[in-house]
DNA sequence: CCGTATTTGTTCGTATGTATT
DNA sequence: CAATACATACGAACAAATACG
């Protein structure tokens, strides 16, 4: 057969749902209903219900039935610097504010703080030796109460012995992790590297965001590298975003 | 059932791949012989594979059989402008040098030039009235011979009758589009801004990408305005990348 | 080039489990 | 508790792609 039934299921379903005859929030026939519309066998339903699922195009709930997805207006996440500030950008204190201004009500989770030694990877990105110890910050971030985003900081060991104690303090450092090592080690941050992948939640992150395993929902990771002015490097963050409800930005040089 | 049968049976694949006890290249058995591994049927033991497959772990040819995936290095994608040169990056002449420097071989498509009339949209990325012609360039891009990313680029129709006639010129501009318009027009480019969003692929996109409809690929989308010193836009740019092997990059400030 | 065996892809039917109303 | 609706699992048949003698 040159194109499938389930397929062709799928199209026309997708079809009405672009035509605005399947509206957001509406709820499709039933699988026995669909069975009956088109004449194929339930499996053959199903088969073209995960390819919609696949697309995000509805949700199935068992017991309710399968309904159009909700529109939902992906938050603008805003990775440059603030204007004329220099590149002192703080990925984790700009949040708050930039979702404010979207008329988005943001909270952030108090941090889960822990120490541990530095993995291959983990030495080359913080240039410490590797095994040596680093404090990972891990925050959980909400706007309008729903998880929104996933972050991990990571930071020498060195900068609280140094003095900068509220980095092992359980709390979240409300100015801004980058204006506090400021503050307390004069580190001023002077430029960051941003590495941008695509890749499938783990099961923690599936729980987290309340993915649902049969939607192939997958996640931006956002790895950045802040860099102090002596050109050592200040912090190493990944964040994790939904791809579904989020949009990167970034402004270069003179932007109107 | 608290866990299921599939489940279980994609779990132990992940885990042999994962070990390395599958390498990649490697063929799994047969479904028939996994039917008799995991005493399951047929269709349990797809539902299995076909959890592989939307992670990328597996892939499956008929009459061949599933085989590990080879592993991919993705390409990095630089997006900052060029070192000391001021906002200016063109990312679609960046593109062949930056990819020589990771020691792939590059190729650029002739352009698919299209006149058109501006979108609601697309009149207000690009500043002109609605229905206004815009020029739009499409290009292929490949490496090492594969399908890599797919860009579409609209200027302003005004910029071909004031003279950057090889804007409607089917033929890759090899200085890079940005350059000319500066050559021809005196148009310095003094920034861009970057949006970037995750989505599924349409139909024409797996069909170039050689995506396998089965696999939840997804592909980026970054879309750029850049503007000219004056404040007004010089060209928006669309480039999607399949998510899978290509990795975003952007260094703001000072990055050593 | 042809025919056959192998392997995955599609479709159907059916039974049972689980969540929701 | 019963009815409804989706989820899992099994078995079976045939089609399509590939490999091989």
């Amino acid at each position: 057969m040159a194109t499938f039934k389930w397929r062709t299921i799928a199209d026309d379903l997708i079809k009405k749902i672009e035509a605005g005859e399947l509206t957001p929030g509406t709820q499709l026939p039933t699988e026995l209903e669909l069975q009956d519309e088109y004449h194929a066998s339930r499996n053959t339903v199903r088969d073209a219900l995960k390819w919609l699922i696949q697309r995000q195009l509805v949700v199935t709930h068992a017991g309710r039935g399968t309904f159009v997805t909700r529109d939902i207006t992906p938050y603008k996440v805003e990775l440059s610097p603030p204007r004329g500030v220099g590149p002192g950008g703080d990925e984790g204190s700009a949040y708050v504010a930039a979702a404010k201004i979207q008329g988005r009500r943001p909270s952030v989770s108090d941090p889960r703080v822990e120490i541990r030694k530095a993995s291959a990877s983990m030495a080359e990105w913080l240039h410490v030796e590797e095994g040596a110890r680093v404090v990972s910050r891990h925050q959980q971030r909400f706007i309008d109460d729903e998880p929104w985003s996933l972050q991990t900081s990571f930071y020498p060991m060195d900068f609280v012995t140094r003095g900068a104690d509220r980095l092992v303090d359980a709390v979240d450092v409300e100015e801004g992790v980058v204006k506090y090592l400021e503050q307390e080690l004069g580190l001023v941050q002077a430029g960051y590297q941003d590495q941008i992948t695509v890749r499938p939640p783990d099961r923690d992150e599936s729980l987290f965001f309340d993915l649902p395993e049969t939607a192939a929902v997958t996640l931006i990771e956002l790895s950045r590298t802040a860099y102090a002015t002596s050109g050592e490097p200040l912090r190493f963050t990944v964040t994790v975003y939904p791809a579904d409800r989020n949009m990167l930005n970034y402004k270069i040089g003179e932007v109107p």
